[in-house]
DNA sequence: TGTAAATTTATAAAAGATTTACAAAAGTCA
DNA sequence: TGACTTTTGTAAATCTTTTATAAATTTACA
């Protein structure tokens, strides 16, 4: 995702803040909205569905607080960043922002430059999280979008069929899987292949990734484990 | 259950711990609810349900000890995890913590890193237990999905037979399954098989798991006590 | 009731069957 | 062509069943 198509949604009732956060991000080439209450800000969070909102803590009519709680409660908004604009020391709004589910708080006075690097940071970490298809299982990780597995710190490039299987069995480690299941979801149940091409591929898997991770469970099937 | 549906109670009367502590969390994305006494503590966790609970020992008015062992007396917390924060070498703190029920000790100072992947590892215990599909029968526990079952403790692989056999037994501890049904269960009506075959699967068993656990109902069947 | 016969189960070892591991070859797809 | 996938044909492992006695329990009946 592009910088200009990252939305942020600044939510505060004084003008001076509105303007100096808004010059500032505008300026990193970030598109901004803005909104000066609560009320306003969840309408236009709603519409816009914006990265990331930055919410004062202290509105008249509706707060931050609730607010984002509201916020919260829309599925559209699920992974949107909320973050918190408190004056310093107010210790209690921290805690309440965390209640209510935000992500991170600023602390006033804004300085420019602190702002932007933690909008930076925190965006950073949504696009993480975001983009990264990713599976962690122990010392395993593997990433759907490159067809990559990691292992043990190596990066380790597995065929398809390979790379299905391990998927699968790992995806619920422990857990058996029928050499049934097995067909039906990596080889899809149309296909028809013969009794020994399962063991041929578990045998591949073992000699990349270590024997011991793969238990054989005669009669039934094969485990991950770690 | 995602992570920001995880729900963590920290109760401390110390507002420096609680705000390091819920920072560290709520920025890893966990729900934080926060109480400054042990009375706050047990009234939020009845209410929240929390999955976590992080409870310092020494407070006024109840301390830790007795707030968990209130918690524990709740059937609705009986799964959640409580684990208590105590100042390094207060030895008794921790005995005592055991035994009112606790399921982990965090000690102070409180290193964040340290802090945060205790509990990530903590509810990674938790959620196991939540998914996994076992049957537990007084010190037996049978998990179909993983085909392993643990006998006091310890972790036996089992044969499909004896597996079968066992979780048959085992589904009415103390009921006498006459040796036809155990016939039609296990080895299916269809194929026959001698009359010593059960006898032989039972033996292994006996060896097994002990031979006490397995009676033998002379001219009927056998049944599986604990 | 006591004892022998009949029935049933326990046990150990062996045979039998099934299932998986492995290596190498053949087929497939881009 | 080269990498991947599947088949094939043993070999090896392990699970299941049978077999043959021995031991325990029940039954029959004097």
């Amino acid at each position: 995702m592009k910088k200009k198509d990252i939305k942020i949604l600044l939510v505060d009732d004084e003008p001076d803040i509105l303007e100096i956060v808004s010059y500032n991000l505008s300026n990193e080439g970030y598109q901004v909205i803005t909104a000066e209450n609560g009320q306003e800000g969840v309408k236009k969070a709603k519409k816009e569905l914006p990265q990331l909102i930055i919410l004062d803590v202290m509105m008249p009519e509706m707060d931050g607080i609730e607010a984002c709680e509201i916020i919260r409660k829309n599925p559209d908004l699920e992974n949107t960043i909320v973050t918190f604009l408190t004056a310093r020391g107010e210790d209690y709004s921290q805690v309440a922002g965390f209640e209510a589910g935000a992500d991170d708080y600023i602390t006033k006075p804004i300085k420019p430059k602190v702002l932007v690097s933690k909008v930076k940071a925190l965006l950073r970490r949504f696009k993480d999280e975001e983009v990264k298809n990713t599976m962690k299982i122990g010392q395993l990780e593997i990433n759907r979008d490159e067809y990559k597995i990691t292992s043990k710190g190596k990066e380790i490039l597995l065929p398809r069929k390979e790379f299905e299987l391990l998927s699968l069995l790992a995806s619920k480690p422990g857990k058996v899987f029928k050499r049934g299941e097995i067909l039906d979801t990596v080889w899809g149940n149309e296909v028809v292949v013969g009794g020994r091409t399962i063991d041929v591929h578990i045998r591949k898997l073992r000699e990349k990734l270590g024997d011991k991770s793969f238990k054989t469970v005669k009669g039934v099937g094969y485990k991950f484990v770690y």
